[in-house]
DNA sequence: ATTATATTTGACGAATTCTGTCAAGTCAAT
DNA sequence: ATTGACTTGACAGAATTCGTCAAATATAAT
């Protein structure tokens, strides 16, 4: 995904914020989940704020890890993968916000600080 | 995508009939519409039997090649690429789409245009 | 049946995207 | 300024997607 649509939509996906919200509520560190799961503490990370997708395997092994609904999480999970495609086609605004991003910076160039 | 997705739904996507249905009825040959869109004919023939998925570039094209309704054969061919990331996951399809769609009307609400 | 024409299929290397990992980074609290 | 929790960016390897080609099949006409 271009960082203009990332920024288009929330950060957070629906999957990420609700792992985050159940491990923060048992008060388990990433790092713990990490160990536990043997997944690498940054790849969580990047789960939890939606910046990488899990694929199903991961998905199941952290809704029992957290002692999830695993059906809640594997279909916040797929809306996540609906709605990024979905936003990937928002591509318009993307090119429209290129164009003001440019423009703002041409004229903070021109009237020099 | 797998063979097993494959058969759960028909082999021809909603973009891929729809196209077919429009160059037929034009009575243009794939060989034809390859040539003036300088896309190869196999490539056109997996587009129309949904065995490949254009991007949205050869969408757009395709589309002003057959006079047809560019943001129709848009809306068919991100249909497609949906239903394809649901088709892997049908028992929760339904609550995923309950979600984005709840999420579409609180990003309209949100950023009015 | 033979030929000609239209479409489909499978396989391939190239290009692109995705994956997990690492090291370095920020940030807050002590 | 040290520690602890998390984040970030970059990387190489894996996996997927891409367009192309040649061969196979289907369709039509003679």
């Amino acid at each position: 995904m271009t960082n203009s649509v990332k920024s288009i939509f929330s950060q957070l996906g629906n999957f990420g914020q609700r792992i985050r919200e159940l491990r923060e509520n048992k008060g388990i560190l990433l790092r713990q989940m990490a160990a536990s799961l043997e997944i690498d503490t940054a790849l969580i990370s990047k789960f939890e704020r939606g910046e990488r997708k899990p694929n199903r395997e991961q998905v199941k092994r952290i809704a029992r890890f957290l002692k999830a609904d695993k059906n809640e999480l594997l279909t916040l999970w797929l809306a996540d993968r609906v709605q990024y495609i979905i936003s990937e086609e928002m591509s318009l605004a993307e090119e429209a916000l290129e164009i003001v991003k440019r423009n703002i910076k041409d004229e903070t160039r021109t009237h020099t600080d």
